[in-house]
DNA sequence: CTGTTAGCGCGTTCAC
DNA sequence: GTGAACGCGCTAACAG
């Protein structure tokens, strides 16, 4: 194994001093002589010379490196995002250290630790632990941190947020806009701000339209990677048994849409004819299934973009942007949803309305 | 922003010398009387004490860090290999550098390269650079290569493994259980040694069976995210287009068997009735679309945490252990794959046999 | 323009 | 059992 040189290796074959080699291989203002450059600069290629970062660090009291701490990167909206992440990084010659916290608020707090000893003053995360002290701590000594997909409501703490709320308004609303009165909500546990203003929006929609809305909320999550289809496919089971048909299903994301769209398959209901179903995220398999699936889209490589914009503006210029962004909803049109049916869940719906 | 201490600053509040703090503090087996340990420990814990690991590791020339290069984060193929990687990693204390190449050989070396500088010295990679020079360069100086899905053909990297070649017959093989004869298969361009072992798998079956393969190639391939889906629908049109109609088509993996399905599907085709369709891969949402996608299980969690593993090894040891690993397939069987049905696609295929 | 020197925070000899 | 002193690789102040 061969050893890797120093700055003090190059100085003595160039025969210079090590600062001058240092001036010239860190691309520093400094001036130093053409000559001395083009040699140095040729004997440090010859030699293969690769810098010893740790050195450099620990002198000036930076790592070009950010954290990024998620539940789970299987979750396709998390991979989505650090793809976004790691594009503006790259960019800007910051790497990514990635970590999954299964929402478990211990490891989360571990990590900041292992991050914090390893120089690593920038930090984009989605937190779950509600005992924000460690946290508020290491912001104190110097951590930059931008709060991505679940508020914080901490000072100093950037925020790159989606409307949740208007993302299920505006689904509802094209479910009303289509003919469709009896509109169902099945969702994850209602324990998360994001998911309690998906729930608000359709809320807001279905009361604005004077109907009655039903929402079926499923239990405790689990990290099984296939616990929101199954969720989808209980909550539909439930849904259709009781006496309250729907016409159309309105899930908390496209994987609990999944669910839906599968059960109702089994229950031998056709989708968009009997009922129809939207889900809300808009990852890619949604396109993958049939019928494609409608939905929210909800732009999670934008995010990662702006929440690490955001984050290196915080490192390298000292100030803090903005407090927060809020991105905004689109509606994707495809076909799983269409005008209800003159069928028998349409008729239920007429009779209510006598 | 409080600044941190440092041993130093720890010794003098305990008026003892950093030697002895750092002794302690770092868990070192020199001897340290008990009541000095636990003065140090109380005072380190008042203070907040945080290490800075750079100047330990800038000492120990050791970065309790670990990289994993892959083609992008969004395929769930490499998610959950990285879900993986970092469970092991966390477990020993390590942290992951992620970085996506999107195949593109370049950003592969740059990456390579700062992660040396970071002096990281264990790397799980799934390259596709045919120049080794660079990386060959880097073992040399001390780096520790485990390779993942593509084999690189090098020594002093050991390579996690599995065996698609067999992945391709058993799923074959299954499909001529079930009774079928034409049997054809669907793949991305076949320029990956995996894509080659797989498609060898099939033609392995398929000529002991005395059957004649029929193998639709896809066009050069792209990072738009729905690549393999298109793929899977633009051969399956062409397939159906054909004069030679299979009974069942075997794709090369369960992204572009949901592209199979659907296209399937568009032309009036039930799978798997009319059609059979047989995925590769295992991933989750093989199981959320209808019906249920009959598949190979390739164990990529496990895979993930045996390549860190094997790294941990190398890094820690200094030894490498045995040179490679193969993990076995699994056959999924679920619902897309039935017997040939006595239709149209049947009677061609008993015609040909006479 | 260039070199000398002094740390960054830590671990580790080597004396005592 | 403890402390003083040195150095990991690099940059930055200062002097020339």
């Amino acid at each position: 194994m061969k050893k890797s040189l120093t700055i003090h290796d190059i100085a003595k074959i160039a025969d210079v001093s090590s600062a001058t080699v240092s001036r010239v291989l860190s691309n520093s203002s400094y001036p130093v002589s053409p000559e001395l450059r083009s040699k140095i600069l040729r004997i440090a290629k010859e030699h293969n010379y690769v810098p010893n970062l740790l050195g450099k660090q620990l002198k000036t009291k930076t790592s070009m490196t950010i954290g990024v701490i998620i539940p789970t990167i299987t979750n396709s909206f998390y991979s989505s995002v650090i793809l976004g992440v790691e594009e503006i990084a790259r960019k800007n010659n910051y790497q990514v250290l990635l970590c999954n916290s299964f929402q478990n608020p211990e490891l989360e707090d571990k990590y900041i630790q292992g991050m914090f000893e390893k120089q690593v003053r920038g930090l984009i995360i989605s937190s779950i632990s509600s005992d924000k002290k460690q946290l508020k701590h290491f912001i104190d000594m110097g951590l930059n941190v931008v709060a991505l997909d679940q508020k914080m409501d901490m000072p100093d703490v950037c925020e790159v947020d989606f409307d949740y709320n208007k993302g299920g308004y505006m689904a509802t609303r094209h479910l009303i806009g289509k003919g469709h009165k009896h509109i169902a909500y099945v969702t994850a546990p209602l324990d998360r701000p994001s998911r309690l203003s998906i729930h608000n929006g359709y809320l807001t929609a279905m009361r604005e339209a004077g109907l009655e809305p039903l929402v079926e909320e499923g239990g405790r999550e689990s990290y099984s990677g296939t616990y929101e289809f199954e969720n989808g496919k209980m909550l539909t089971r439930r849904l259709m048994n009781g006496g309250w048909r729907p016409s159309a299903i309105f899930a908390c994301n496209d994987m609990t849409a999944f669910g839906v769209v599968g059960e109702l398959a089994a229950l031998g209901l056709k989708v968009p004819q009997d009922v129809s179903v939207m889900g809300f995220d808009g990852i890619d398999f949604g396109q993958m299934i049939t019928p494609p699936l409608t939905t929210v889209l909800q732009p999670t490589y934008e995010m990662g973009r702006i929440a690490c914009d955001m984050l290196l503006d915080m490192l390298l210029d000292g100030k803090k942007p903005n407090s927060g962004i809020m991105l905004l909803p689109e509606l994707l049109e495809r076909d799983s949803v269409a005008e209800p049916s003159v069928g028998p869940a349409a008729e239920t719906a007429a009779g209510t309305m006598h």
